[in-house]
DNA sequence: GAGTGGTCTAGACCACAAA
DNA sequence: TTGTGGTCTAGACCACTCA
């Protein structure tokens, strides 16, 4: 290990060098990192501490083991996908994404704060249609800066099969963690209720997550609108 | 270590080994328990494999450790406390809680279903009101059947601080894990709508969960209705 | 200084999957 | 059979708290 007069445990700075090692692209996703032997010796440490120094990132979903095989980079996961839909009597349903637009547009306020950003700045806007069998369930709208995913546009976001957090991985090297939503209920405004073929004013819930970077810069504000008469929604936060 | 045919790992048999302490009542809440090197040794097995036993009971809040101190018994948080409460710019907001009541009362269907009770069979309905400042945030009411906490009443909630938690641990040694909410919007029926005073219909975010005990046996629903015109509620879910 | 949690090592063995 | 993750040990040392 390279001796830095750090003070944090050994195991956290061996974490450290993965994930630097995995934004600077050494493994790209679905790659196996050299073995837990190869790793310790190649960083002067012991198989253990790599071990441990590994499970952080086991538990936030970017690694992946399998006994036997090797540690995998993971796929980034759709945001929508750390979310359960159930039926009224708590079955889980399936749900099909449909991608309606990704567009340049200037940040609400709410998002500009949301995310730490100077008021107007340019976002990429993306907006999905979440449904379940001929049904549409909600809307998602996520925003992220612009000037951090340079050339973001919806036949990027098509060929990594409609998911935005493939692309942002893939594409742009970022991967991002999930937080914890902030629910309202809201009453649906005229083209949420035009895509949900619901009337206006019929109420919806809200759910508004900001997702962050391996290293904690704030940078996607997501938001769903919902019915939730025929389903039960299950935000499943981990953060 | 007392040798049984098992064959999970010894560590989490240490675990289940502790878990069964706790529950036979060898450290009660605020406790500390022996030392690592004391259970090590009590056990049969080294430090380390004594710490990986204790780090998933950690994790869960069943235990807590502090460093040149010791290991203890955490306290039950509060059902409610496992949430936040944020105002319309993000800011954090303090609640109060007030016991409304705990009666006897037969099942509802939903109630029995996510218990997997018979249908109709007793339970203890306990409702609270919470506040944040002088203004009704929501209603919440937790359900556990009553064939497990026999002469449960308010006097004793009272003496528990209004936390419902803390007298299942310490009078009926039992310590639950929440579970991840099931969401929707509602419309305000009479009755809430007059504690939170609120019109009839008010649109109101409901928020059904489940929790179990340590070795996974489903033994409290509860329902939270909350307004969410001033307020929006963040869920917090670990499980 | 004594006792606690927290980290780290070197080496061993097991369980599993693949060639 | 080989190489991987997964577990376990014995012993060492560090960091922190308290008497």
């Amino acid at each position: 290990m390279i001796e830095l007069p750090n003070k944090s445990p050994l195991y956290l700075q061996v974490r450290d060098q993965i994930v630097a090692g995995i934004a600077a692209g050494d493994w790209p996703v679905g790659d196996a990192l050299p073995s837990e032997f190869e790793l310790a010796q190649k960083l002067g440490v012991s198989q253990g501490t790599v071990r441990k120094g590994l499970d952080a990132l086991v538990a936030e979903g970017v690694l992946i083991r399998r006994q036997g095989i090797g540690t995998f980079i993971a796929d980034a996961p759709d945001a929508w996908g750390s979310a359960e839909l159930l039926d009224t009597y708590g079955v889980a349903l399936t749900t099909v994404i449909e991608l309606l637009a990704c567009s340049r547009v200037h940040a609400s306020d709410e998002v500009a704060a949301a995310l730490g950003l100077r008021r107007g700045i340019q976002v990429y806007s993306i907006k999905r249609l979440i449904r379940v069998g001929a049904d549409a369930f909600g809307v998602e709208e996520i925003c992220v800066p612009s000037d951090q995913f340079e050339g973001l546009d919806a036949r990027r976001i098509k060929q990594a099969g409609g998911n935005p957090r493939g692309v942002f991985l893939k594409q742009f090297g970022l991967r991002l963690l999930e937080g914890t939503p902030r629910l309202r209920t809201v009453l649906a405004e005229r083209e949420v209720a035009r895509l949900l073929q619901l009337e206006v004013d019929f109420p919806l819930l809200e759910s508004i997550r900001v997702a962050q970077t391996l290293d904690g810069r704030k940078i996607e504000w997501s938001r769903l609108l919902c019915r939730t008469d025929r389903y039960a929604y299950r935000p499943n936060c981990d953060a």
